[in-house]
DNA sequence: TATGAATGAGTCTTCATTCAT
DNA sequence: GATGAATGAAGACTCATTCAT
């Protein structure tokens, strides 16, 4: 660990370099978000702590020494879910990113949660404006591509996938359901 | 509602806004149901049963005498909210009734939370069914007109109709994306 | 019960007279109010709340019933203390109000810790004025009889009082030392 | 003790306002109990011992293996501060010794609650027989010059002393009412 | 020897539900 | 039937202390 002091009589000035995380710290924090992710997806936002805990197989003050409070724990989920779709935003086009999205739902069933709000107070405007970045490409491929009406817009665009994902999430469709929703919305698409 | 209350340890005062009692054996069950609309409405399901009786005016034993348990009352609100959406399907084409009822969505924050599961395990068939069975016929009419491809089915409408309620629940839509999110549904349902 | 209600159809107004509390709470209230002195005596304002339920023979729930937060325990707490004083004040001279409310200190250890800010910030504005009324009239009545300089004002005779207490309680004084400091107090009292 | 600290999760910053450190091997103890001195005095002795590891620039398992547990910090802390106590009576007759350790109360926090008990078990004898030896000498010179009443002893000296301490600590007197007070206090010494 | 992550018992507080009045 | 006090399990969070790195 680097480390810069300097002092006269009345002060210390004191610079530390460091990795903010040992390995194991790391190791620990990544368990605890995946053990979130799984426990949120199960039994929803309002699942406690402590089950977090059980599931990661650490203490509950290691969870909160990681995330102070439930909330920084849940908006730190949600950043790395959010993140995620970023990346797999990347790996398809419009309609396939929508079809891997809503299917992906209720897999995912944290992030629609906490995109909906949930109660907790959680605004996540960077992480969701990169989301929004990705997906207005794809929307930018598509029309010119001429799949997708010029008249759309990515605002209902978002909003239709956030729709779409909180329907299939909370309405459990099956594939076949999902299948025939989408089509709708993909001829809205098509036909402005 | 708005509620103004004053007490100290001799007198209480309450001043509520709404109207005033109905005579009738009803009236207890009908307040509880009102304020329980209210509450969650603002605070969501987590809101305590004790804030739905002060809110009544009555004392929680009277709330859970009328609904032994919470789940109960939350049956019971979603039932009658259901009803309302039932009653209002006979006022409107498929269009308008999407449009009302999205645009209502955020009001009735209640109905659509529980709809979406809210980690109580609620099964309404009885009242689901009629609302199916009313948006069932908007859906002929519309067809009849024209107005909607012969290949949408009822299933997919009913999704449609609730995916879109949760995102501008959540998603906090205002009137103009709205409109444009509802406009491309709406050309789905044109063009199959 | 009365009840007076008065109601149109947009407001309802409801005045309640009534007791505050059922008999039973009243008991309760004070048996927890009792067991929260000789906790709070026995190990410092730090015990918990839980403690305080076990002694009172209640459960944990009704002590947050009547005292929604610890603070708002401690707070009523040492107003039925100050309260008590205030009474004794009305049954002593100035010196052996001195005399028995430090010899007191010791068994009313949640006053004196409580008057020493231990913390909370508890304000008693009101409480405390009625006792230094009380002692304000004690003082003059010492005056009258020669018994006491006039140079001595009630700030300092209050501010010699609670030093007093802590002293004593704090440094847990016998009876031989309260008496000789006391003494010398009591000299200063007389010569200024 | 004035600080600034900036973090993020690469670097911390730590501007500390204060003497540099001593190069010598005590200089962690000597830090920590700084830091604790610093601490206990704002926030009392229920500050967190990781709080005042952070005051101090270390670790937290620095400070317990300087002070095994809190309490030998808390004991440590008391002893440097008694020592300082007996220094300064070395440097003031018996009345100013009384102005200038009542004036200083409230800065020295943690004394006055240590001595005051504060929940834990500390026995220092060693430390305050050094303290009441050298009040007694200034009480002996006070009597020699007359300016004392021979009837006037040692403990209630002490017992005054701490008394006034912990008032003015608690109280909050102004340097008018510690003045006031305290000319109470010597008339009684000086009148026995 | 210093570090700081992990532990887990303990604290305050909430709230669905019961039951004496 | 209505009332509202009592219950107690459960949850979020803290912190003294331990120990692997």
């Amino acid at each position: 660990m680097t480390r810069l002091v300097i002092e006269d009589n009345e002060w210390r000035l004191i610079l530390v370099e460091g990795p903010p995380l040992r390995a194991d710290a790391q190791r620990n924090r990544a368990r605890i978000l995946d053990a979130a992710e799984a426990v949120f997806a199960e039994f929803g936002t309002r699942a406690s702590t402590e089950e977090v805990a059980r599931r990661a197989g650490v203490a509950i003050g290691t969870v909160f020494r990681h995330f102070p409070t439930k909330e920084d724990l849940l908006v730190a989920l949600m950043k790395r879910l959010l993140a995620q779709l970023v990346e797999e935003a990347g790996r398809h086009d419009l309609f396939g990113f929508f079809r891997h999205t809503v299917a992906q739902a209720a897999a995912k069933k944290t992030a629609v949660d906490l995109l909906a709000g949930s109660g907790l107070d959680i605004r996540l405007p960077d992480a969701v404006g990169h989301l929004e970045e990705a997906v207005g490409r794809l929307l930018e491929q598509a029309q010119a591509a001429g799949a997708v009406a010029d008249s759309v817009r990515l605002p209902e665009v978002m909003a239709l996938l956030a729709g779409m994902c909180q329907g299939a999430l909370h309405g459990g469709w099956d594939e076949h359901l999902q299948t025939r929703t989408l089509a709708v919305v993909f001829a809205g698409f098509e036909h402005g």
